[in-house]
DNA sequence: GTCAAGTATCTTGATATCAAGTAATTCATC
DNA sequence: GATGAATTACTTGATATCAAGATACTTGAC
């Protein structure tokens, strides 16, 4: 049974030895199958008008509870963006009138992003596709598999936060 | 022990829990570390002038072996890229003088693509570089859940591959 | 041989992202 | 309280990517 990344290890050990690229058998598999992964996500987000990111946006402040009010900082660090990414993500959103920026009571440096009712609706309609198709992807995998795999990027995404290695 | 994707899972739990998105445990940890493993990798390229793409074309070439030629149509699908992407990476590489563009003799609608010495140089430094960065990477998996995560993701990889599905 | 269908590469226009820098505000230390 | 450092959101300019379409060539059915 072999992959394509396993031809690729394949490759570079009979055509330069000098390297040794067995990091791949788990990197390059993991960032392969993550951009199927988005693939397939954001064919399914674009139904709905959205793009991954949009919904990324919509989804955190959904989740955040009552009263669905994040600052954009906040927005941004969950995201893994940069300040300038969430500013145009929010100027679209907002266009869309899914969120509405508003005034921080707290910090006048601030804002606070509120989701609109229409947001509110919307994200909840999405994310019951998005779950339903994230379930179907992970068919691939033995139950087994998914839950060894669960615990194994825990374990890692836990050390990279709290070393802040990489 | 709790990582991000453990806290966003109970967030949706408790403030929405018509979804299920204990998918996540497996797919957004996926996503998010290969987000970060990119973030790492693509800083190392930078010092060499490269992106993270760049690289990829330039190794592909490398580990084909003699005589270090493909055609566009090869590079394209082994980056899962669209051929306009593949364009202008081959533009961008060209001007560099690290690859030429040569008609193929087999197929006038299509051409090879070779890399010069300045590229074949090149990559074998950035490549052993790269793979030290990655072995690195790897150091935050124990060396058990490394060998089983490889597994895990060669048999998704493999089904993927066989499948088409997703 | 002819021609329809498929393939290979490139072009165009739109969008997403980043890095670097700006202006306003808050915080911390003296 | 005053002031320098840090923080917040935004702007700008550059690049990477994609989807859709254009053009040239090849293949296969007849």
């Amino acid at each position: 049974m072999t992959d394509h990344v396993a031809r690729v290890v394949n490759q570079w050990k009979s055509e330069y030895s000098e390297v040794d690229a067995s990091p791949m058998y788990v990197l390059a598999r993991m960032m392969r199958l993550s951009t199927q992964i988005n693939k397939t996500l954001s064919a399914n987000f674009g139904k709905f008008g959205l793009a991954t990111g949009d919904f990324d946006v919509l989804a955190t402040l959904r989740r955040s509870g009552t009263p669905y009010a994040l600052r954009p900082t906040e927005l941004t660090r969950s995201s893994m963006l940069t300040s300038g990414t969430m500013t145009s993500r929010l100027d679209k959103l907002e266009r869309l009138g899914l969120v509405r920026r508003e005034a921080n009571p707290n910090d006048r440096r601030a804002l606070m992003i509120h989701l609109t009712d229409a947001g509110r609706t919307l994200v909840e309609k999405v994310a019951g596709k998005h779950f339903e198709l994230e379930a179907e992807m992970l068919k691939a995998l033995s139950p087994e598999d998914r839950e060894a795999l669960a615990g194994i990027l825990e374990r890692w995404s836990h050390k990279l936060e709290t070393d802040g290695t990489m």
